[in-house]
RNA sequence: UGCUCCGUGGUGUAAUUGGCAACACGUCUGACUCUGGAUCAGAAAAGUUCAGGUUCGAGCCCUGACGGAGCAACCA
């Protein structure tokens, strides 16, 4: 970046996040020749979830808004944990979330050989050590935050001793668990992970991407730094629990470094979501356990679950936009994320009609076997999306919770000798009504209308309290609905001491909707097609939807103040 | 009990580096409306965890409390 177009960034007004606020200042300092660099160093254990967006948003951001580049980097260190199942899934997400690598797709596992050399010249300088205890004593020694630990009896290995050792255990010579190799640095530091941290283990695990050609892998604080450094990062961006080894982090560089180049690390608040849980662990036990369909369950707060929900990347972009980056560790509102899809969705969806809940209506008075085509607006926040014809006919559906017989005060719906407008139609006014004989529930209302009223008619100013959404009975296709609510109803699921995350689980938060009456033209909506539907939410094709049967899930209600008063 | 980090309306973030605490979400009014949506206008809501100190002046600097989070995987 050139000093030009950084002053230019400057004189924008929008306030820069804490971290934006240090990359500048290390481009104006001319730090790494005013180079930015980021990376995005996913472990390829799980999918991705929101979470995971923020760091996206801000590694692949920070390097466009300055002129930079951001890595793509598998940390693939553990063969164990890992999968080649996510690193397509991760690859696709990012993409999907308006994100671009390039050429620039590294793995961790590329640096084995390197690092393996570091390794060794580590020991050659008396920095490191192999240490035959098992996980167990290795442990007990370490002390405890608040107690001092103590030195290892190999820590005084002869180099040439560590030196064989290290290859052999390279070379398989040795079971899991019976040797590693240790940083030496300082037992007492009050910093625990200063305390001769383990750097590599032996694994006999087929891995990924190296299959057999290593015994031994570095442990994730002797692989990400040198990472970074092999790769030329200048800033890498982490969440804050990493805080505590970035002095583990720059001790390894400056052992490393040849010149005035070093990466740096700066840490930033993680996302959590009210009434969500983010660890991908957990995660996985949903999935595992059934609780959920998998992971692109439209519960979940992975980045498929999102997309299948019907959110869009642009929403998920603003809301992390909203929340910014700060060190302070907050539980960020979901409703937040609601207003960002729906502030995107209200602009972008085309408005139809659909009647979750149907209750027939007859329009008495209205010709038997007329149909009209009445023109209906596509979207009212965007003229370019157009006008579509929609067929009325004397049987309707309208929607049960638009009816009830003795409405209560300011109910603008239908009820016996009431006005409505069927939108885009008529007005009609309810006339009686039709129950079962037993159980008294109400199988269809009677109503007339008024031809004068149609709309966009000569006599169409005629006001009403209330507009109704409808369906053409005759027309109408059928459809699954699947309503959604939150997963947990504890606002932290996964952070109460004493109760399992599983006992927060929303017995309600799926609905499904069966025999759901949608307008005609939806019949050709394909999966991830987003609609409105008219006064009830935004509305998101399914993938498990075809021609024949349409599966619809519900991304998020409209904001309902009737709803709210009648609470 | 050690170390590291953090405390600003209900929630999340700002405050151009010490100068009238601002914005968004939410909430509540009112207007408009053929979506009880959207839009528009407005309101309530923190004196910045507390106590000292420096200063003409402190959310910001210093000291000390209090409160919260993280750190003792051969996970990342």
């Amino acid at each position: 970046m050139n000093e030009e177009s950084l002053r230019e960034k400057e004189g924008s007004k929008t306030p820069v996040s804490f971290i934006e606020q240090f990359i500048i200042d290390d481009l104006k300092e001319g730090k790494n020749n005013r180079r930015i660099h980021t990376r995005f160093p996913p472990e390829p254990n799980g999918y991705l979830h929101i979470g995971h967006a923020k760091a996206i948003c801000l590694d692949f951001g920070m390097a466009q808004k300055y002129g930079g580049k951001c890595n793509l980097r598998f940390d693939d260190t553990n063969p164990v944990k890992e999968e080649v199942e996510y690193i397509d899934s991760i690859k696709e997400d990012i993409h999907w979330l308006g994100f671009d690598w390039e050429e620039l797709e590294f793995y961790a596992s590329d640096y084995f050989g390197k690092l393996f050399d570091f390794a060794v010249d580590l020991i050659r300088r008396g920095l490191a050590y192999v240490d035959d205890q098992p996980a167990e004593v290795i442990s007990a020694q370490k002390g405890t935050p608040s107690q001092p630990g103590v030195e290892s009896p190999f820590r005084t290995r002869s180099i040439t001793e560590n030196l064989d050792l290290f290859e052999r255990m390279n070379k398989g010579e040795f079971d899991e668990g019976s040797r590693v190799l240790r940083a030496r640095i300082d037992m007492t530091s009050p910093n625990m992970h200063m305390r001769d941290p383990i750097i590599y283990r032996i694994i006999k695990a087929a891995h990924h991407r190296t299959g057999e050609a290593w015994k031994v892998y570095p442990m994730y604080d002797f692989a990400h730094g040198q990472s970074d450094y092999f790769e030329g990062v200048t800033h890498s961006l982490c969440t804050l629990e990493f805080e505590v080894h970035r002095p583990l982090y720059d001790w390894l560089i400056d052992q490393l470094k040849k010149d005035d180049y070093r990466p740096r690390q700066i840490e930033f608040n993680r996302l959590n979501l009210s009434y969500t849980m983010m660890s991908k662990r957990r995660l996985l036990e949903l999935v595992q356990e059934g609780k959920v369909s998998g992971w692109d369950d439209p519960r979940m707060p992975t980045l498929c679950g999102l997309r299948r929900r019907g959110y869009t990347p642009e929403s998920i972009r603003r809301f992390i936009d909203l929340i910014g980056y700060t060190k302070f560790e907050a539980i960020n509102d979901v409703s937040l994320l609601e207003h960002a899809v729906r502030e995107d969705l209200n602009l972008r969806a085309p408005r139809v009609f659909g009647v979750l809940n149907p209750l027939k209506a007859i329009i008495t008075n209205y010709p038997e076997g007329k149909v009209e085509n009445v023109t209906i607006i596509n979207n009212p926040e965007d003229e370019s999306m157009g006008k579509r014809e929609v067929p009325f006919s004397r049987e309707v559906y309208i929607e049960q919770e638009d009816f009830m017989e003795n409405p209560p005060h300011k109910f603008f719906r239908l009820a016996p000798g009431m006005e409505v407008r069927l939108k885009g139609a008529y007005i009609i006014k309810c006339t009686g009504v039709k129950k079962s004989e037993n159980t008294n529930t109400i199988e269809e209302v009677y109503c007339t209308y008024d031809p004068d009223t149609r709309s966009g008619g000569h006599a169409s100013e005629k006001k009403v309290k209330g507009t109704l959404h409808w369906v053409s009975a005759q027309h109408a296709t059928d459809a699954e609905v699947r309503l959604y609510d939150r997963l947990f109803n504890h606002e932290d699921p996964a952070g109460q001491k004493e109760k399992d995350y599983r006992e927060f689980l929303n017995p309600g938060s799926l609905k499904i909707l069966k025999g759901c009456k949608l307008e005609p033209s939806l019949k050709s909506a394909r999966p991830l097609d987003k609609f409105q539907f008219q006064r009830l939410g935004y509305f998101c094709v399914d993938y498990d939807s075809n021609e024949g049967s349409l599966v619809f899930n519900r991304t998020v209600p409209l904001r309902d103040t009737w709803a709210r008063i009648n609470k």
